[in-house]
DNA sequence: CGCCAGGTTGATTTCGCTCAAGCAATGTGG
DNA sequence: CCACATTGCTTGAGCGAAATCAACCTGGCG
């Protein structure tokens, strides 16, 4: 059987699948090529740190397999899970772009295969192509927007309908139809850490948890949820 | 007597004092005579809306004299209070950037007046200086800072800390110093407003006011305010 | 004058935090 | 293999903070 370069994910950028999904995909052919030669694909392993808060911005991330936590710690030593990003999603561009140290610290949350880019890379790509600039430009947009609707709802949604509002975001990203209707979701993080994204205590979420247990809408067992009814979920939002 | 045209702000940029701390400072001296001529500038009576939330941008705007509050409506008709924007501040680079919708919508605090600066002409001048382009990049990451910044308050502070801040920032702009040391505010917004910036009713954000009377820390009446011990305020704050 | 928006105040209930104990799964060193 | 600590999660009791509902006050304003 004749052996043939396939299109694994991170054996390169020319082949790669999420490329089409990112930042990258107004590249042409030479600078793909470029982007291909110049990036470092290594492994990490689940918890591993990518980068921290405070150090200095060498580059960006490209995400190949797995998945991220972005997390801030404030002062009091609270740490607070700001977002979650899958493959294909860039990390650290900010300080990037704007040269300042990384403002928050990223962590593999599985075993994950993530890219590095260099720094002069990156600007070198930019000065070649404006387009990729006005990529990265978007991507913030769409930060701040994300950002600016969590705020509204922190400001005038309760913990169970923010904790609702998590659980159907994530079931967009971890959760298979299961034959009868339902779906199961398999938690990507620590219920500790959802807790932080609503901005609640851990003992509240789970409360909250046993609440909806008892109302039937989901059974939770570890990081594996089922949710009878997805439409009930969306329900609930829909009128608080 | 001589009549001679003073560098009136809102008269023309070239001379506008505001020009060397936004956005526009990086522009050279054809690029703000072609901005100065184009610039369309008008006056706001207090509560007049600027732009409103589902309407096509158009252009940016550049406030010269008075202050905006750029607010959100949410489903339940809750209006909450993004931020407030002030002279040399712009307003509405985002949608412009995008292409896309205004996503809030702005309105004048006081009598305000502001200057138009229409979609082509930003456009041109984004062309013949991409500089311009990379500061409203500076800025929308300024804005994702802030928000972030916001949501972990919202995630670990209490009411009374979350207004203790925001008096603090309120102050850096409209206190002025009274000859005992004490600091005079004039607010800018109602509480109401105030309520909804830090995500609280507002008969909860009157009660806080009373403890803080109680306390001694301020005394309010109307919408002036009178910090009388500035520094017990920043105290508070550093170990809640 | 009545009306109204913005603000205060009170009574009551709900919600969420704190502190504390207990439990299950996992790892570790002897 | 067991004793032991550790980590993540759950549960309960008590308490304080904040939401809710309602009354009332106040200063414009037609």
């Amino acid at each position: 059987m004749v052996e043939r370069r396939q299109a694994m994910p991170g054996a390169n950028c020319i082949e790669c699948p999420m490329r089409q999904h990112n930042e990258w995909r107004v590249l042409a052919g030479a600078e793909v090529r470029l982007l291909a030669q110049a990036r470092k694909c290594r492994r990490y392993r689940a918890g591993e740190a990518v980068f921290t808060a405070g150090e200095p911005s060498h580059g960006i991330y490209c995400i190949v397999d797995g998945a991220t936590a972005m997390r801030q710690i404030d002062a009091e030593g609270n740490t607070v899970l700001i977002q979650i990003s899958y493959p294909g999603d860039t990390l650290g561009y900010r300080g990037l772009l704007m040269g300042e140290r990384r403002r928050f610290s990223a962590e593999a949350l599985g075993p994950s295969r993530i890219c590095f880019i260099d720094q002069q890379v990156v600007k070198t790509l930019m000065e070649r192509n404006p387009a990729l600039a006005l990529q990265f430009l978007r991507r913030i947009n769409m930060d701040l927007d994300d950002a600016h609707n969590k705020l509204v709802q922190n400001a005038t949604l309760s913990n169970r309908s923010k904790f609702v509002h998590l659980l159907l975001n994530l079931m967009d990203r971890h959760g298979r139809p299961a034959p009868d209707g339902s779906q199961v979701i398999n938690l990507p993080i620590s219920r500790r850490d959802m807790a932080s994204m609503i901005g609640a205590r851990h003992e509240t979420l789970s409360r909250i948890i046993g609440r909806l247990e008892e109302d039937g809408v989901a059974r939770f067992s570890g990081r594996t949820v089922c949710v009878n009814r997805p439409h009930s979920l969306m329900e609930e939002i829909r009128l608080s």
